[in-house]
DNA sequence: TCAAAAGTGTTATCGGTACACCCATGT
DNA sequence: ACATGGGTGTACCGATAACACTTTTGA
């Protein structure tokens, strides 16, 4: 699921390629996709964000750590094979999936010419550690990934910023958490991907406000104190959407 | 330049392709640009959003328009090609460009899969006369293109959300105009995308408090009334980039 | 009974909106 | 002088932020 350069390479005359015919051939089209979950802290046990990568086993970049991806084939839209990519790397149906940007820099592979168009992705928690511990696919910090193949380092940075930029507008963080959660538990989340403390007095207001967020009449128990409500996410269901016009596909602001 | 789909039909082994090679191949790559610009409205005067379209003459959806566009070609940035899709059909350099969106749905052109990265851009009212009137550009109010080729229309739809979006939170609507405005001018370029009135009062403090906007010592002379103050924009010129890490390339909001 | 999180109430402040008003210029 | 757009002042309203306070549980 790492070698998609084959794939391209195939569709060249010559695999290895020569600058002339570099220049000539049509660029190779690949998807990645910067998945996103929230794991426990090892030291804190506060929840943190994570993402999982691949690690490359064939030149360029062998050894190196990349995004999971692979190439666009046949009868598969750019959404669905996201979607297997996700499914082949974590073994997980996406909560939510986007188009992030299409990345198509002339040397962004030394062998040859690849346009990657890259989604980035929200799976849950508890699910992510299901994939038992492949050899070449690994989760890290997503605030510490450092040396990554190809400029995935960039399109890493990029997927964070997105993220906390819609996070701040959008309800997409209910698509770490599970089917019922506390207010508090989705505090953390907030807390976890904007990387600053928020009120809880008044997060409860604001999320409680707005619309797609119901209360439930269960109550989750066996904590240390008072046993807090438990919510619901019944807003729309973006799982497989986020085209134009449909929920958007974008943000703002400054990075 | 409206006949890019000859280039990818070159990559494969049969033009028209039977269903077994069209299964195999690879999807073409094509970029395509919406570019927007503000013209006097021919009734009423007062400025409002247009946008080229080039008429196809060849198969399929020969005859109706379609976005400019053309292949990825070698030694080419994304950005680069959008730009000489600007260049070629306009005749004008962008005052702001931006990637829009990938589309890639399977059954996008009847012939052959593409996938299409498609830009946006905005480019000054005065200049976008220029291009001689050839027989297959055309000049067409934004808000009422249809029945165009392909997806194309979904494509400006889409196009029009995003440059109505993120106008309401970001820096671009200088790029329309020339060096030197009044806030008169610039009040009509929101009006006329927003499609909404806006407090003459309110507005002012709104953009003069903005950073990157400065008053200058000259004033537009020859009106009816009192002769405004007029301004410049002297914040970042994007004029070429606005990738990841750099301004943003995205929107927020509900469409 | 006490610690700690759940949950409510109160107030100050900020930004946006509406709109009354004065200013400067060509006719 | 007066009509008109340029430009300023001000009052209101809703959303946010800060934080004091009450409630409910486990230990």
């Amino acid at each position: 699921m790492s070698e998609w350069y084959q794939h391209a390479a195939a569709v060249l005359p010559n695999p290895s390629g020569n600058i002339a015919e570099r220049r000539m051939a049509p660029p190779a089209l690949a998807i990645s996709t910067v998945i996103f979950a929230l794991k426990p802290s090892v030291n804190s046990g506060r929840p943190t964000l994570w993402l999982p990568l691949v690690r490359r086993i064939r030149e360029p970049f062998k050894g190196q750590w990349a995004l999971p991806g692979g190439p666009l084939v046949h009868d598969e839209s750019l959404q669905e094979a996201a979607s297997r990519n996700l499914l082949e790397t974590t073994g997980l149906a996406p909560r939510y999936l986007e188009q992030l940007y299409a990345f198509g820099g002339l040397h962004r592979s030394p062998s040859q010419r690849v346009v990657s168009i890259v989604y980035w992705a929200l799976v849950q928690s508890e699910e992510a550690e299901l994939p038992g511990e492949e050899e070449n696919v690994r989760w890290f910090r997503a605030d510490r990934v450092q040396g990554l193949a190809f400029d995935h380092q960039e399109i890493v940075d990029y997927a964070l910023w997105r993220l906390r930029n819609k996070m701040e507008y959008a309800s997409i963080a209910y698509h770490f958490l599970g089917e019922y959660f506390t207010l508090a538990q989705l505090r953390e989340v907030y807390e976890a991907v904007l990387d600053r403390p928020l009120d809880p007095a008044n997060f409860r207001r604001h999320v409680t406000n707005a619309a797609g967020i119901e209360p439930s009449d269960r109550y989750l128990q066996g904590g240390k104190h008072r046993p807090p409500r438990l919510y619901r996410y019944t807003g729309p269901a973006p799982s497989s959407t986020t085209a134009p016009n449909s929920t958007s596909a974008e943000n703002r602001g400054t990075p």
